[in-house]
DNA sequence: AACATATATATCGAGTGTCGAAGTATGCGA
DNA sequence: TCGCATACTTCGACACTCGATATATATGTT
């Protein structure tokens, strides 16, 4: 799973958001660390539909823009939860290293 | 930064070693999930050793087969303990969520 | 004896992912 | 009125990763 990938469905574990949102939600999530360009999103949002790790939650218009809310689904959930344990398994690989004097 | 990238300078931590060993001690430091392609690898290498957070250590040859041993400076010390605290606040933020009930 | 696997490096093309720009459109504040 | 934030889509350029290929030796397996 891509970093992208994985900072998107954790925008979306509080609750289903629209593309843009996303974005803004992955940038408080990481403290502006992280913020997808918009190429990145709608490429990965269409990938996530199609392999069943989100689903379109609902389509409204708001002020005359169109907005696509994406909700994760069960198997997003499972997939988002395994990453974090990889990552954090990776991230003590460097951190707990034993000290070599 | 890339997993691969990360990966290899996590290898290179505790004491230099040639490509192919890096291959290998990548897939000892994590369990046999990751295990760097060789075209990937020895990209990584050169854009590493050109970004100078990798440097040749020195060049052998054993058995008639040539070696050629890396080391992480002092700067990819550095890069690669910030990608640590990096991953280790992403894991975080999926791992300890609030709960939603 | 033949074959597969492991060791070891290098390169190349194919595929995938990421980025930023461009295009389209509205509302708000300076 | 100008610029910025909001909002979605598509496109080309670029970077990264993979696996195959090439080359070569040693060891283990059938």
């Amino acid at each position: 799973m891509s970093e992208a990938t994985y900072f998107i469905l954790a925008a979306l574990l509080d609750g289903p958001l629209h593309g843009y949102g996303i974005i803004k939600r992955a940038g408080e999530q990481s403290d502006g660390r992280v913020r997808p360009a918009v190429g990145t999103l709608y490429g990965a949002l269409d990938r996530m539909a199609a392999g069943g790790l989100i689903a379109v939650d609902r389509e409204e218009v708001v002020d005359g823009r169109p907005r696509r809310y994406f909700r994760v689904t069960d198997d997003g959930v499972a997939a988002v939860t395994k990453e974090a344990a990889r990552m954090a398994a990776a991230a003590s690989l460097v951190r707990l290293r034993p000290v070599h004097p």
